[in-house]
RNA sequence: GGCGGCGUACCCAAGUGGCUAAGGGAGAGGUCUGCAAAACCUUUAUGCAUCGGUUCAAAUCCGAUCGCCGCCUCCA
């Protein structure tokens, strides 16, 4: 298996530091707002890393924090008017809200920034003991130049970063470069004792607390946002190194954004949708194979085109699955290129492995998945008959499932996949209402009645209902794309 | 200004040295059908931004040019 690692810039053979088992941290929200579509996109991507590594027998430990604590939060409370740890407490809920709708599994561990008060303390006070850090007025800083290793990460100097002059100048520092570890209380704010008085943690420190607490000095993946490159997960090095003289990390993995007109989708740049938002308009399955269908680390282009032949390529998937259901039913009397479709089946299982060992590549494993979709209804036209078609058709099935529930896409059936778009597509009418109007036009159909029928079938083609008849008997499904 | 990334068909998107450049969508033609729909078949890049170079061999490596984007400030 190899992984993309930040580090180092290149794909890398995937050693974890003890065999067969895998620690993972990856950066999760500050809950201050609605969560929008770029957090989906991050959550969905580990997720679905995290779901692969167990499937290939990993012992994981996965911990995804929540930021609860932090300059965001307390304006927002001011704004709302409400304590800054409701203001935590309400997008903590919404998080999970829209977490759970779009499939994204909970971490088994997620620790949270105000339950690590006291380790973030240790952490500060060691840096200090060990000449990292200063205090200045009741706040702490991490000195910048006493890392001689700063900017590794992120692959740039000091002086570069200077040369920029954007940095933020705060006069107390010694180095604007410096950045806080703890943050004195300004009258008001939240705030918990210290040795340096009341104060709050800075960014940074909470992830290198809760990572070395669940996971060990050292590590093997932390993943989050490009976003996060610089500063926090630099600064996170630098701290965490500087305090236990250990490396940190092993493999950083970063995932791309969602622009919106090949810009990047940002609260500041206000050109984003809210999870809640797109869930309105597309199942969330649409929206999960939506954003696995580009590799994680690319940029994606948010727009209702993709978002809509995501859905038709759904559709697909769940049309052959209900061709498989008919082949079981009702079995077929011919034959056909058994041996090529066998090799098609045969092969598939080691095509999506190799994919997903080659960091990640959903886009390509989703691309196998259809090949095999394609292959599988070919071999169905043949209408196959006897033991070796069923085993090849129910293997076929099999894989399919499998490889779906490592995606987590795909894992309904039929029935349930056209429920969920008549409820999306806001489709006024019942089940009964459509089997209704099929007797009528199946009575119409008999009476070789072809205006009356078609009428029915224009009728529920505008409503997004579609017919479709064969052999014995009329199917239908809602209308995509 | 510094650092990094990207540019593959009408659209989306895999592919980072070597068979006919995956897969999906859209278009055109066909099989099937009362007609459709679905499915399948054929078709749409002698070509991978442009120009050079390395190599027996390049979309893939190197250099230059053009265009787009990201990070350097909170950000997934």
């Amino acid at each position: 298996m190899r992984i993309y690692n930040t580090l180092t810039g290149e794909k890398e053979d995937f050693i974890p530091l003890t065999e067969g088992r895998v620690n993972m941290y990856v950066c999760g929200v500050t809950v201050y707002d609605i969560c929008h579509i770029g957090h989906a996109r991050s959550a969905i991507v580990f997720d679905v890393i995290q779901r692969y590594l167990k499937y290939k027998g990993f012992n994981l430990m996965f911990v995804r924090n929540f930021t609860d604590i932090d300059d965001k939060i307390i304006n927002r409370a001011k704004k709302e008017g409400i304590p800054w740890d409701e203001v935590a407490k309400k997008y903590t809920e919404e998080f999970y809200h829209d977490m759970d709708s779009l499939g994204v599994a909970r971490a088994d561990i997620e620790p949270k920034a105000t339950e690590h008060i006291k380790e973030i303390i240790e952490i500060v006070k060691g840096l200090i003991d060990k000449g990292y850090a200063y205090e200045i007025n009741g706040s702490v800083y991490f000195e910048v130049n006493k890392f001689p290793e700063y900017g590794k990460l992120s692959k740039r100097d000091k002086e570069d970063m200077m040369a920029g002059a954007r940095v933020e100048v705060d006069e107390r520092k010694k180095d604007p470069m410096d950045f806080a570890l703890w943050k004195a209380s300004k009258g008001g704010e939240p705030s918990w004792e210290s040795p340096w008085g009341p104060g709050r943690p800075g960014w940074h420190i909470e992830c290198t607390a809760m990572s070395i607490k669940h996971l060990g000095e050292s590590f093997d993946i932390h993943g989050g946002g490009a976003d996060l490159i610089f500063p926090h997960h630099e600064n996170e090095i630098a701290q965490s190194e500087a305090y236990t003289g250990k490396p940190f990390v092993k493999y950083w993995v970063h995932n791309g954004f969602i622009t919106i007109d090949k810009e990047k989708m940002s609260k500041s740049l206000g050109n984003f949708f809210t999870i809640k938002e797109v869930l309105d308009r597309y199942d969330p399955e649409v929206v999960r194979f939506f954003l696995l269908s580009t590799h994680y680390r690319s940029p994606i282009e948010f727009s209702d085109e993709q978002l809509k032949e995501a859905e038709v390529s759904i559709d697909r998937y769940y049309t052959t699955l209900v061709r498989i259901a008919d082949f079981f039913s009702k079995g077929g009397q011919g034959g056909g290129a058994e041996k090529s479709f066998e090799d098609t089946v045969n092969s598939f299982k080691g095509k999506f492995h190799a994919a997903m060992d080659d960091d990640f590549n959903t886009a390509l494993a989703l691309g196998h998945i259809f090949e095999l979709i394609r292959e599988a209804n070919r071999f169905l036209d043949s209408k196959p008959s006897g033991r070796m078609a069923s085993e090849l058709i129910s293997k076929t099935k099999e894989l399919l499932l499998e490889t779906g529930r490592v995606l987590n896409i795909f894992n309904r059936t039929p029935d349930e996949w056209r429920r969920a778009l008549m409820k999306t597509k806001k489709i006024l009418l019942t089940e009964k209402d459509v089997m209704d109007k099929i007797k009528q036009r199946e009575e119409a159909r008999q009476r070789k009645d072809w205006t009356a029928s078609d009428m029915i079938r224009k009728g529920l083609d505008e409503k997004g209902i579609i017919l479709e008849d064969k052999k014995d008997g009329t199917g239908w499904k809602v209308k995509v794309g």
